[in-house]
RNA sequence: CGCGGGGUAGAGCAGUCUGGUAGCUCGUCGGGCUCAUAACCCGGAGGUCGAAGGUUCAAAUCCUUCCCCCGCAACCA
């Protein structure tokens, strides 16, 4: 395994605020980087807003703002959305920073320079009120301005082309020999299917239709069209071409550093083929994974701003908590397909992962260990019966395919083998009956053995979850009595280390939600 | 014929690549337990796997055709 890992979201549009699918996505990647730092390996977080494009510069002064104001105002409420959602980014990068205009700047001159990029016509659909340029798909039949209804005609203007053809087949080879470079596969076969294999066009990368963008040195008229500044964002932010290039050299350009990508599908297209060809052109390593992820869907279809039908997280995470909150999100959608948000979901999810079973899995066993061995985890004496001998089993099989799983980003697979521990613990108690055990003096031992094990379950349990549970997990800490040091990912190796200790049980981590208050409140924040 | 995803129990989904008794969570019905957050554990009912045809000893799974839903269509995770 690699001893680095550099994980990325994409850099968000702010042409409006932060909506419950943006914190999916982030969400998910803070769990595979804590994941990867609890497990000793170094990481470097990346999240981040693509600041340019007309579409800022129309929405800034329909707001009565300037651009730069307008994109300051809306990465705050990124960064600060982040921040509520304990989002462990290492960085946050904004396009329109210094640090990332040069850089692009420079790429796109040493791109021109080496012949990559050549000066040729973009041609389209032209609205002049609009001063527009619209795809064949949106003008329609009619060939109707989208915007103002008025009738188009072609254009053209001069802009910048990046030539594909050089590194298609490079492409091809690094898609057949490294099967998990683009995951899911059937987003593979898209890309080659769709747009490679009938003949790749060669992407437009300069405009002179607005100015809101980074001016190219060869002629300030032209600034850099989305992908190539956008995407580049994933290496200027480690100090890419200048004078400090540590990041770069360390999570980029060492092969021992595991580059991964997630994305939605509406832009793996960019991030599968451009993004790739820009490295090759520029000398520099290929990713080692794009992650294409889905979407998380209302009722009545995708998440827009026309169908008014965006949940915002902070009501959420003000009602329910920063972690219930992001185990929803976590655990709800089947990672790489698309899920659904609804509040009969998001109370259910709760309620049944983390009150019923995980929460009070601990508040039993505690309630167990304070009755019958006045509140000391005894101490751990190996495997008594079958039973403690099949748990402690589970636990070493928990342990082992969740890692794999979430080597492998297999996200959904590796939290819900831990929600299998916990229901097969839960299942434990059942069947060994420790209230029966208690009422047998000859049977001290057994019962020992079974608070014991129970004990270092939910130490395990806490430890997995630990990824996405930020606060629960160390206050189930907490209640076990384990002392900081203790906490370390490790320790859960040896089963039986939480032994001969003095617990502390607190209150509920998950108290159970009522359905019938809940689900008609977070109704109330979907209209 | 633009591209892609999907149609499996009342709801939400896995399973389809690599064909072999149809599975998970929730709900529902019945039972158990009493350590616990009206929780937990066990069992039952409930499915012509969108439709039709084909291949096969055998199809949710492979092939063909059709129907329906959704997303994308060059800046909405």
């Amino acid at each position: 395994m690699k001893t680095k890992f550099y994980i990325t979201t994409p850099i968000y549009y702010p042409s409006a605020k932060a909506h419950i699918g943006h914190a999916y996505t982030t969400v998910v990647a803070d769990v595979l980087a804590r994941y990867k730092r609890m497990r000793g390996i170094e990481t470097y977080y990346l999240t981040g807003t693509d600041e340019h494009g007309e579409k800022i510069q129309n929405n800034a002064k329909l707001a009565g703002k300037s651009e730069q104001q307008f994109v300051d105002d809306i990465a705050n409420d990124f960064k600060k959305l982040w921040k509520t959602l304990e989002i462990s980014n290492d960085d946050f990068i904004r396009t329109t920073e210094e640090r990332h205009t040069r850089v692009v700047q420079s790429i796109f001159s040493k791109l021109f320079t080496q012949g990559d990029i050549y000066l040729g016509k973009y041609e389209g659909w032209y609205c002049t009120p609009c001063e527009s340029f619209w795809t064949e798909t949106q003008v329609g039949p009619d060939k109707l301005c989208p915007d103002c209804h008025r009738p188009v005609h072609t254009a053209s203007e001069d802009a910048y082309f990046f030539k594909t053809r050089k590194y298609v087949d490079q492409l091809l080879k690094i898609m057949e020999n490294h099967p998990k470079f683009l995951l899911p596969v059937n987003r593979k076969n898209e890309m080659i299917n769709t747009f490679i294999k009938p003949g790749l066009e060669d992407l437009c990368v300069s405009r002179t239709s607005f100015n809101w963008g980074i001016p190219t040195n060869e002629d300030p008229r032209h600034v850099v069209y989305v992908w190539l500044d956008a995407l580049s964002n994933y290496i200027t932010a480690l100090g890419y071409d200048s004078d400090n290039p540590e990041l770069f050299n360390e999570f980029w350009a060492d092969e021992n550093s595991e580059v991964v990508h997630l994305m939605g599908a509406d832009i793996s297209r960019f991030h599968a083929i451009y993004w790739p060809m820009f490295l090759m052109a520029l000398g520099i390593r290929v990713p080692d994974r794009l992650f294409v992820h889905g979407l998380l869907m209302m009722k009545d279809g995708k998440m827009s701003k026309s169908k008014g039908n965006v949940v915002s997280p902070y009501p959420l995470i003000e009602r329910y908590g920063v972690d219930s909150v992001r185990y929803y999100l976590t655990r709800e959608v089947m990672f790489g397909s698309d899920g659904q948000f609804t509040p009969e979901q998001f109370v259910e999810r709760i309620n049944n992962d983390l009150a019923n079973d995980f929460g009070n899995l601990l508040n039993r066993t505690l309630a167990m260990i304070n009755k019958y061995f006045d509140g000391v985890v005894p101490i751990y004496l190996g495997d008594v019966t079958v039973f403690d001998e099949g748990l402690r089993i589970l636990v070493e099989e928990t342990i082992k395919g969740y890692e794999e799983d979430l080597d492998d980003l297999r996200i959904t697979d590796a939290f819900t083998k831990v929600n299998n521990l916990v229901s097969k613990a839960n299942k434990y108690i059942d069947d060994t009956a420790p209230w029966a055990l208690n009422k047998d003096e000859s049977k001290r031992g057994e019962l020992a053995s079974v608070m014991s094990h129970l004990a270092n379950v939910l130490f395990v349990s806490g430890m997995l979850l630990r990824p996405i549970l930020v606060y629960a997990s160390d206050k189930l800490f907490d209640q076990l009595g384990l002392t900081p040091k203790q906490r370390d990912y490790s320790n859960i190796y040896k089963f039986g280390y939480v032994s001969s200790i003095k617990i502390n049980k607190g209150d509920p981590l998950f108290p159970r939600l009522d359905a019938s208050i809940e689900i008609p409140f977070i109704q109330d924040l979907m209209k």
